[in-house]
DNA sequence: CAACATCTCGTTAACGTTACCGAAATGATT
DNA sequence: AATCATTTCGGTAACGTTAACGAGATGTTG
């Protein structure tokens, strides 16, 4: 025998994993209808057996098996999906479609049914409509994007009254949904982008805050982020001057006009653009070659963005993963109905940091 | 009807979901044994059946139930997982075993046995027995992190004599392993900690590079961060002065008076520790507070590490999911045995960048 | 043409859980 | 004491797939 090793053995466990409905009905003597009624806990069971089933139970640490239970179960559960379409001007909502296709994908086989419900972020009307769609329809539970706050809160409402679950992705209104939030937290995504703007420029730096896109007083999550930003940079007291401009146009020439006049007035050392927006900026500087290009800090992992990230123009990327957050949202949907295991609160997204170094390794 | 909205509609696809083995078999005028032998393509079927059913499924565009198929096989699948045991100095593969446990949870359902073996990453002869308990037993296949080189290389040999298939985690021996390798490519693991060093020291900087570990000799992964790492500053052109220090110990004493020599010595601007040792040099400058703190880069989510990338010792930590690689490993043995699933060869796994701003949000 | 091997295919019992149906026991009302 | 309602419980079909078993058809050999 060797002096110092380790040795885990799991067989122990691997030989008491087969207690399965029908042993703890034998060992209760009941049958294994009793033992169902108890595990779920319906009706019609008396206390006495009752209690002494859920010992049994306790004492072998039964645990069901989930896929002989979603056999079984014949739903007709139905989601809905009410996220914005992607525009032309930013793929982010794609990624986000792209999880919840994925969950789509896997959760079909237990019968469920979603659908999805694309709106126009810079036309309220088409939220209204869509809103009313859903409820037109007997939907079990909708995940919302919710850009339109005063528009979402009251079609929340009208979901409580009608006892229809409701659960946001990629911003949040605070207790607003019945089930939560599944996002990064804004606040620390800003603090993040500070943190990073501090190791990309010295003192007395000017920094400019850029936000981007049509219809901008709707975006009030890029608000939250801003705080943050700002917030971290003031307690630094590095004496940077900080600007925050903006553009509301999704028309690149248009666009182009307004930051050549505010780059030419500011002379930025750094830009944070703080939507996906950030491709636009890129390519600004790679037409305005004789201006001489700040550092840039922008937000997701959009191919366009990328290839800015690629070729040096862009520093930093900060993700949050929008295909994990539609897929995580209805797999939540899907235990919170199916299974019987809805005991987190959601944690935020984590917040990743992309660089020409390893974004070629950032799957999702 | 408002302007400009979109929807869509998955009904269609949640209409002929329902294409179970059962259709599939009346469609082709069979039993459903021959379809399942054709699916999973098993002899007993002539060849025209065989075209006439494959047809059909493909038409329908069948996908069998991924979850009837395990609640209906009983296997007897073995795994073993071969990786070193926690060590004193360092918590990381604790955060493997995470991983792995989980993947024990999730797969014991299936009826496979996971047994795990733990060596000292210290003591090669503590590998070669724990390898020789490997074989010993029957496994199916071995989960294998392969520190030491020749030894590993030996084992996989004999290993795919009696057919076991092997895949290795954490770090790789090209070409080693039956069924690859799931981790990092360290190389660009290197190259990121360059690319960050390179935006937190101005040029002409000193860049000390710190391998800390009793029996170094072992840890030949290490070089492969470190090319990535030199490739990459060397190729920037800023006169970085760049030293590489090797302190082969685990004990903090002995540590501390080494750093203390080469820290007065060199007065480096940024050390890079190549390893999850990172805490160690966090601990050092936390004592000597009158030697100037130079930036400091690490590896691994350690609790340790995070407390001085909390507290502003350290400026970014470089993570590579090692509970995830382990779950992964598992993962992808039971789809490589209970489904026929085994299309991908295996991306490298993401690198993550983390910082005092978002580790909070970091889980796995 | 008898005897036997081989190829092809269908029948059916499992896997662990859910839920419907109805039986038995108990309680309440005349 | 008879009737009816309610509570408590067991039997069992079903979910979609796998695999053991055996039946029939066809081929091969003497």
């Amino acid at each position: 025998m060797i002096g110092y090793y380790h040795f885990i053995n799991m067989e122990e466990k691997a030989e008491n994993k087969k207690v399965g409905i029908k042993e703890i009905a034998k060992l209760a003597n009941v049958s294994i209808a009793t033992v169902d009624r108890v595990l779920n806990n319906r009706k019609d069971v008396s206390d006495k057996t009752r209690a002494k089933v859920q010992a049994i139970i306790k004492e072998h640490n039964y645990q069901p098996n989930l896929y002989a239970r979603a056999l079984s179960v014949k739903n007709n559960l139905s989601f809905a999906v009410l996220i914005p379409k992607t525009s032309s001007q930013t793929g982010y909502w794609d990624l986000c479609l792209k999880g919840i296709k994925q969950g789509i994908e896997e959760f079909s086989t237990f019968g469920i049914s979603i659908d999805i419900f694309l709106y126009d972020q810079e036309d309220v009307r088409t939220f209204l409509k869509m809103s009313e769609d859903v409820l037109s329809r007997n939907f079990n539970a909708v995940v919302i994007a919710p850009i339109f706050i005063t528009e979402t809160t009251r079609f929340v409402e009208e979901c409580k009254k009608r006892r229809i679950e409701s659960i946001f992705v990629n911003s949040d209104i605070k207790g607003c949904s019945s089930l939560g939030y599944i996002g990064p937290d804004l606040y620390s995504t800003g603090r993040l982008a500070a943190n990073l703007t501090s190791y990309l420029v010295p003192a007395n730096s000017k920094v400019l805050i850029l936000n981007i896109a049509r219809g901008l007083q709707n975006y009030a999550y890029l608000n939250t982020k801003i705080e943050g930003y700002t917030d971290y940079l003031n307690k630094l007291d590095r004496s940077f001057e900080i600007l925050n401009i903006d553009i509301p146009s999704n028309n690149y020439e248009e666009i182009a006009i307004d930051l050549l006049r505010h780059v030419n007035n500011i002379e930025p050392d750094l830009i944070f653009v703080t939507n996906s927006r950030v491709s636009v900026v890129g390519r600004f500087f790679d037409e305005y070659r004789n201006i001489k290009k700040p550092h840039i800090i922008g937000f997701d992992f959009l191919t366009e963005n990328v290839d800015f990230l690629a070729n040096g123009m862009v520093d930093f990327l900060i993700c949050q993963r929008p295909d994990k957050q539609g897929y995580l949202a209805l797999n939540y949907l899907y235990r919170h109905f199916l299974l019987k295991d809805v005991k987190e609160n959601f944690k935020p997204m984590p917040i990743d940091i992309l660089t020409v170094e390893n974004y070629l390794f950032y799957e999702n």
